[in-house]
RNA sequence: GGUCUCAUCGUCUAAUGGUUAGGACACCAGGUUUUCAUCCUGGCAAUCCGGGUUCAAUUCCCGGUGAGAUCACCA
């Protein structure tokens, strides 16, 4: 049997949004289940008038980030280099040719004034447009400067897909569309299909918005004497309010923000893959490697899903659990609040293995560690907020925060002798632990929430828990 | 408007011609924990509507309805 060879061909006009990805992944996923399989980037540049500067560099560098490696493309050749295709014209004017030799295209005579009142009297008429209605009886030879078109074959099609199954067009749907434009670089329409052929594809995975030119291509294939790929037709992931297209308006953000803000990429390729395909079990986490093993185009639904970020937080919050110390510290680099760029590499892999649950993203790391690193700000509305704490007198607070503080001065802080010392300290000031160490935890940290108290004072250290807590006796 | 596609808890989804329609997120309650988070237990909550086929339909068929896609010298 061939290799498989699957392609995510973008064209380089935005940055990488999260069905961008998908496809991306699912096709590399095909690939990557096959030894022998490669997973081929190019770059369908056609459109100079759309093309944004810096997208394609932003489109490798988000495949990248993924883990989405590809086995040819344009930054790494291949034997079916380029894969650009704006460098690659004279192949598509080769192809042409050939169907201008069989008759198969004509120059298009009309001009986009003429065209356009066709198409208005077609929707006045309430007809659908068709441009070979019009197509012309002479036209004149193809000199390269009017658009080039495909002289179609009307008729109806039954073919299949992997993901949408058995699909059926009418012969009304098929029409000339354009192969080359007027300035020299051929349409979608013809470049994927030339070069899916040149660099032997043999899975098409690609978004709803062309299935609806299947017909066409079906149809081009056949007068280029081509057989055609195998088809998978995803369907799209909508934005989280609306039914809509996921879209730059709905909030649609480019992968590489999400990274920004603490997802962690197998976070996002799990969630990412797992909207609109399961294994048929009741597993939610998949790694990697359980993808490429389980994954199958056939168990793809065929409805559009919705983007949960609220579900993509949890899977992240999973994630970040399942990975070793080690890993996560490596991750975790960048997002550190400044004031632990003086810490040593010891003491935040400590604090780190203590807030390892508590970290829904990575970003999530400077709220929740700032007070080990740096002084924190009293806030006595915390205190007085507490259910239990609102209810202590001023001088009560004061009079246990001094004997936490004479206490704690006798204690050597490792975190075993702390919990002695702070279970004593229950008994001599015959208090619950829901009062007393939540105050003592408030002086120290002033943060809502926090690791266990022992541990989070022997991280803080002796000096300056007390200081703390002088601190705290003085504003109280 | 033409053409095509889709339709199960609020969301992501599983399953089946006969099930108490399963799981996960979110939410609520309880347990554990000094707090928060984690973890455990429980709860809430769905087969779009109408016909037909059938002993039996959420599942198959038809028709509605709703949603999405497309109808470019964009991809």
């Amino acid at each position: 049997m061939k290799s498989i060879r699957t392609r995510f061909a973008p064209s380089p006009t935005g940055f990488m949004h999260v069905g961008g990805v998908r496809t991306a992944l699912f096709a590399w996923l095909i690939a990557r289940q096959d030894p022998n399989g490669k997973f081929i980037l190019r770059l369908e540049d056609t459109d100079q008038k759309r093309e944004v500067e810096g997208s394609a560099e932003h489109l490798i560098k988000s495949l990248r980030a993924l883990g989405i490696d590809y086995d040819e493309g344009p930054d790494i050749g291949g034997p079916y280099a380029t894969y650009r295709q704006s460098e690659r014209l004279e192949t598509y004017k080769r192809w042409a040719q050939k169907l201008i030799d069989a008759g198969r295209a004509y120059a298009d005579p009309f001009s986009a004034e003429e065209i356009e009142s066709f198409r208005k009297k077609a929707s006045s008429e309430k007809r659908a447009f068709l441009y070979r209605h019009h197509r012309p009886e002479n036209p004149p030879a193809w000199d390269g400067t009017t658009p080039l078109r495909f002289r179609s074959d009307p008729k109806s099609y039954d073919w299949h897909d992997e993901v949408m199954g058995d699909l059926h067009s009418g012969p009304e749907v098929i029409d000339d569309i354009i192969l080359i434009k007027s300035d020299g670089f051929p349409t979608y329409n013809f470049a994927h299909i030339v070069d899916d052929a040149e660099m032997e594809i043999t899975h098409i995975i690609r978004g709803q918005e062309f299935i609806s030119s299947q017909p066409n291509y079906l149809n081009l294939y056949e007068a280029l004497g081509l057989e055609h790929p195998v088809f998978a037709t995803m369907p799209h992931i909508l934005g989280e309010s609306g039914t809509k297209k996921l879209g730059k308006r709905d909030g649609a953000k480019d992968v590489l923000e999400y990274i920004n803000e603490g997802f962690i990429t197998e976070a996002l390729v799990n969630f990412i893959a797992s909207l609109g395909w399961n294994d048929g079990t009741e597993q939610e986490i998949f790694s990697r490697n359980e993808l490429i093993a389980k994954f199958s185009l056939d168990r793809v639904g065929r409805s559009g899903a919705r983007f949960d970020e609220q579900r993509l937080l949890w899977m992240n919050g999973q994630w970040i659990r399942r990975l070793t110390l080690d890993d996560l510290f490596d991750r975790a680099e960048d997002f550190w609040p400044a004031a632990a760029k003086r810490a040593d590499i010891e003491t935040k892999k400590h604090v780190l293995n203590l807030v390892q649950d508590r970290l829904k993203t990575l970003a999530d790391l400077p709220t929740i560690t700032s007070y080990f690193f740096e002084e924190p700000v009293p806030n006595w509305q915390m205190v007085s907020d507490n259910k239990q704490l609102g209810k202590l007198s001023r001088q009560e607070i004061k009079d246990l925060l001094t004997a936490a503080q004479n206490a704690l001065n006798e204690c050597e802080f490792d975190a075993e002798s702390l919990q002695n010392t702070l279970n004593k300290l229950l008994i001599t000031t015959d208090q619950k632990p829901a009062i007393l160490f939540s105050l003592i935890r408030l002086a120290v940290s002033w943060a809502p929430f926090s690791p266990a108290l022992n541990e989070t004072l022997a991280i803080i250290g002796k000096d300056m828990v007390n200081i703390r807590l002088q601190t705290a006796i003085k504003t109280a």
